[in-house]
DNA sequence: GCGGTACTGTAACGGCGTTACAGGGACTGC
DNA sequence: GCAGTCCCTGTAACGCCGTTACAGTACCGC
């Protein structure tokens, strides 16, 4: 508790984050390694480990900064209650596509509540407007949130592998419908996908 | 070529993706492990090297495996299309959930294509029926596989982690609406999750 | 017997997360 | 001036991982 805690020293809790969030952003989680984090930062591997605990511990304070910075509500456009619920779900949807690498661990460390939870707030008062309330609300939130999380996985995870998730046309039989296997041989576009499913969830959850 | 491969040897490249499937279904996909793999098969790793090439040829041929479990059709019940529809895709929701394990990294490795043509052409069938054929059913069987595979990638990368993906009532400032919150803090159940945006997509889909 | 194919084992390489341990500076109390 | 303490860094190791160079064994056709 000497004044800052790294003034004069190279290495800090701070600087140690940012590097490592640099590092998953440039290449991918894999290449966030502690030997390589240190390398990056020019120190011993054994600094890190004073710095910030274990590899682990490293992940939850990437998540924590990923928050923060996911903790500011969205802008909200539209006329309409159902314009403006559609556009806090598109922003969201955009707000975490800008951090791919990032959102995938925060799910799986538990923190996707945290995550949402903005989103949560605009898209109730929203609601609001339009009459839904208490547990009515609920569920209409949580399958708008199930569907900007589901679909920005499921694209990252697309997108990491080799092919674009068309089908093969191959694998049909001849006597198949050969426009509709035309069709589904295209590669898929995941922004008009998120559309059909999005319009279809608030046709059926709003009043 | 002479024949069978593995009469008199104890390892064979059938016994190797035997005891990795196993390895992967009874603990995880990180308990597959080349050395581990060499001993619970009583032998060396090079003969597991041998026999399958190398780990992502081993992945590669646990994918392989579980395609041909999910090349079947899967029964159809119900008399109106909607239910057969719906029937279709909770059946194959269910089908994917019982190997919670591969469905994530045949995802991965571009392979969603091959897992979902059955399904693509049991849900054309049912369309086809309906009048939908072609390119306007398209859209229409690539929403609901999209809704299959995310909801099933969802709700593994969930049970994984430590929460249940209920939001955090502190979270919510004191003006908020409470019995919104308090719902929201239940536990998600998925199931119902599924089923609404389901009903929904069917609703907004077919004729 | 002899060569070749099919397999198995030993031992190593480099990389990973992690830790025991030995310091080295700066600052405090005397 | 000096010992003690706290903060921080480095060396070297452990056990794990995927992978491979290399030597060796067993069997088969000839």
């Amino acid at each position: 508790m000497t004044a800052q805690p790294a003034e004069r020293g190279q290495v800090s809790r701070e600087l140690v984050v940012d590097t490592a969030l640099r590092l998953v952003e440039e290449n991918d989680i894999s290449a966030l390694t502690m030997r390589r984090l240190a390398a990056e930062l020019g120190t011993a591997v054994t600094a890190i480990y004073w710095h910030v605990g274990n590899r682990d511990a490293l992940l939850d304070l990437l998540v924590d900064r990923l928050l923060d910075d996911l903790g500011v509500p969205v802008k909200v456009t539209g006329r309409s209650p159902r314009t403006r619920v559609a556009s806090i779900v598109r922003a969201w949807r955009q707000r975490l596509w800008e951090h791919p690498h990032l959102i995938g661990f925060a799910h799986e460390r538990g923190r996707t509540a945290t995550m949402f939870q903005p989103m949560q707030a605009q898209l109730a008062e929203e609601l609001a407007a339009l009459g839904l309330t208490g547990p009515k609300a609920a569920p209409a939130i949580r399958a708008l949130q199930h569907h900007v999380s589901s679909s920005v996985l499921m694209q990252r995870t697309a997108e990491r592998g080799p092919t674009s998730g068309a089908t093969d046309p191959e694998a049909w039989d001849a006597e198949s419908d050969r426009q509709l296997v035309d069709a589904l041989s295209t590669p898929v576009d995941h922004e008009s996908m998120f559309d059909i499913t999005l319009d279809a969830l608030l046709d059926h959850l709003l009043p």
